[in-house]
RNA sequence: GCCCCCGUAGUUCAACGGAUAGAACGGCGGAUUCCUAAUCCGCAGAUGGAGGUUCGAUUCCUCCCGGGGGCACCA
């Protein structure tokens, strides 16, 4: 709220001045000396007006000297203007907090638009891994953001169900069924090798006995893909909610076929001349929308491509009344893009409808040596395990607090070593702080009312604190803007470092001084509402006692 | 070979083109007769290399080096 304010105010006086807009930041500065918030409008300004950033700066803080907000506002280095912000400002944070509750944060930049979040999708044919967990935390964060920015937000999750690798699953449950049972079948090429279907195998043994035994045909080969999918899907379930995930929608990729969307979405594409034959098989002439070569939409025995499904989807999605996308994908679907989109362009659909972020891999890392991670090779280390070594709360915030694009390294011997080191509980450690100032006060007869008193604060690290926690709505929408939750992280840390400070330093519940401790309680109480909700948004709890 | 991403303290990460590049862990040294020391305070320690654009570059451009990913009738 800060922030806007003082963006309202210069924006007004350049307007006023120079009849121009421009894009300008407010920030936190630096240093303590150079204010609580800072702007570079003056250097930005100079370059379109050809004219000394000093000087700019010198005309728009003249216009705003007298405004009651700012105890002084000064021009340093080469046209920083730093604001020094009047208590009465800081304390009006405070009230709206308290005010707002749980509320505030909130700000409808969104207007209801209809949009959804694609992620966590993933091919059922074995566990989820840590790399999907990063993405779940990034689209849950992302999402919790977005509603709160007033956006109208579905969470949806594409299960790849249909497709060559569901057949593949298929046999490789099978033959290890048929190995339990004492017949020599190999797990095909290409197949999964993972130990989860060897239990998945044995259940099967003591279900149906030999049933199957060195058996295959078509019935054979639908029930082992039921019963594979259903396990495995069952399993993927279980641990969504061990990290505190759930979905508004979980998307059948077979359904699209089954109810007729793809063929739909194909003879659409016949009719506007983008699809062509070749070889026995259909492809898109995707060459004819952007530099990239033709794709297959149907292979040559009739069975569709990921692709085909992926448009119909996509299309399907547009019917729906999503204004926009945001698909987060492993940055190994990076080539799918371009072509995704020039699928959107051949539909006629928007550009600005089908969204990707992309997100870099997770590298693991235990007793000091990478290890590699591959769902097919059965080589990884399974979210769910990573969940019960670490704990949802650490797991969760560790991964909202890397920027997606950032090639992470996870270190499992490091994580579950220094789990108290984790910055998790710094911010979780302040919010039981806070919890516990509310007892304290009980038991020491200190009577607490809310919202009064508040013109008593204003010693520095009352100032700080007040100041960041105007900041919090700013920090969500950068979060929305960049599609980056690690500025959520980024903030909290902020926020219960400047908490941590006040508390050291400062006496809060102290029998002697009644009205101040109610003026320092109610700053405090308005820090927990923050810190909880923030730490809401990342889906990580906000314990009263630690 | 072509395309995308990343190289920041010993390690794991920050820094929407801004001011003296911030933390945490690890190392060293301090703080508790007083609300939770899962905290606080101090010391040492970094932008892979070479050019360029800019008033200003970790950030943008070019080249080089190193790492990850992608170039299917896989998903």
């Amino acid at each position: 709220m800060l922030v806007n304010a003082i963006r309202q105010k210069v924006s007004e006086v350049i307007s006023k001045a120079y009849g121009s807009e421009i894009e300008f930041e407010v920030e936190i500065p630096p240093r303590k000396e150079f204010g609580d918030l800072s702007t570079n409008v003056a250097m930005k300004l100079a370059k379109t007006l050809k004219k000394n950033p000093r000087e700019i700066a010198q005309e728009i803080v003249k216009s705003l000297d007298e405004d009651p907000s700012f105890d002084r506002i000064e021009i340093m280095g080469p046209g920083f203007i730093n604001f020094f912000l009047s208590n009465e400002l800081l304390r009006g944070v405070v009230k709206t907090v308290l005010e707002k509750k749980d509320e505030y944060g909130r700000e409808n930049v969104g207007n209801g638009m209809k949009v959804q979040f694609e992620y966590g999708s993933a091919n059922p044919t074995g566990p989820f891994t840590v790399g999907h967990g990063r993405q779940i935390i990034i689209g849950d964060v992302l999402s919790e953001v977005y509603k709160e920015l007033g956006y109208d937000v579905t969470r949806e999750m594409y299960i790849n169900d249909a497709g060559k690798q569901i057949r593949l699953l298929a046999q490789s449950l099978w033959a290890r069924y048929n190995q339990l049972l004492g017949v020599e079948k190999e797990i095909p090429e290409g197949g999964y090798r993972g130990e989860y279907l060897v239990d998945i195998a044995r259940d099967l043994v003591n279900e149906i006995g030999d049933r199957y035994k060195d058996l295959w045909n078509e019935e054979v080969e639908e029930f082992f893909k039921q019963t594979a999918l259903n396990r495995i899907l069952s399993s993927m379930k279980d641990t969504l909610e061990k990290i505190g995930s759930s979905f508004d929608v979980y998307f059948s990729e077979k359904s699209l076929i089954e109810d007729g969307t793809v063929e739909e979405v194909l003879k659409l594409l016949k009719n506007k001349d983008v699809v062509y034959e070749k070889d026995g098989a259909v492809w898109l002439k995707v060459s004819a929308f952007i530099d990239e070569e033709d794709k297959v939409l149907v292979r040559s025995d009739g069975t569709y491509t990921y692709f085909m499904t992926d448009i119909a989807y996509h299309y399907k999605k547009y019917k729906r009344g999503f204004r926009k996308v945001y698909d987060i994908w492993g940055s190994d679907h990076h080539g799918h893009i371009p072509r995704m989109k020039a699928a959107m362009k051949a539909l006629d659909i928007p550009d600005d409808f089908f969204n990707v972020i992309l997100h870099q891999f997770v590298t693991l890392k235990r007793g000091g040596e990478i290890v590699r991670m591959s769902t097919r090779a059965g080589e990884f280390v399974t979210l769910d395990e990573l969940l019960d070594e670490v704990g949802r709360d650490a797991t969760r915030y560790f991964f909202a607090m890397v920027d997606p694009n950032t090639h992470m390294v996870f270190d499992i011997d490091l994580a579950k070593a220094k789990s108290m080191d984790n910055p998790v509980y710094y911010v979780q450690y302040a919010h039981a702080r806070i919890h516990n100032l509310f007892s304290n006060a009980e038991k020491k007869g200190v009577k607490f009312e809310e919202g009064k008193h508040l013109e008593l604060l204003g010693n520095e690290e009352e100032r700080v604190l007040m100041r960041n926690l105007g900041m919090f709505n700013t920090a969500l929408k950068e979060v929305a803007q960049m599609f980056a939750p690690n500025r959520l992280t980024n903030y909290l840390q902020s926020l219960a470092e400047s908490f941590h400070a006040f508390y050291t330093k400062h006496v809060i519940v102290d029998p002697e001084n009644p009205e101040l401790s109610n003026a320092r309680l109610n700053l405090a109480l308005a820090t927990g509402i923050v810190l909880r909700k923030g730490l809401k948004l990342i889906g990580v709890s906000a314990p009263e006692r630690m």
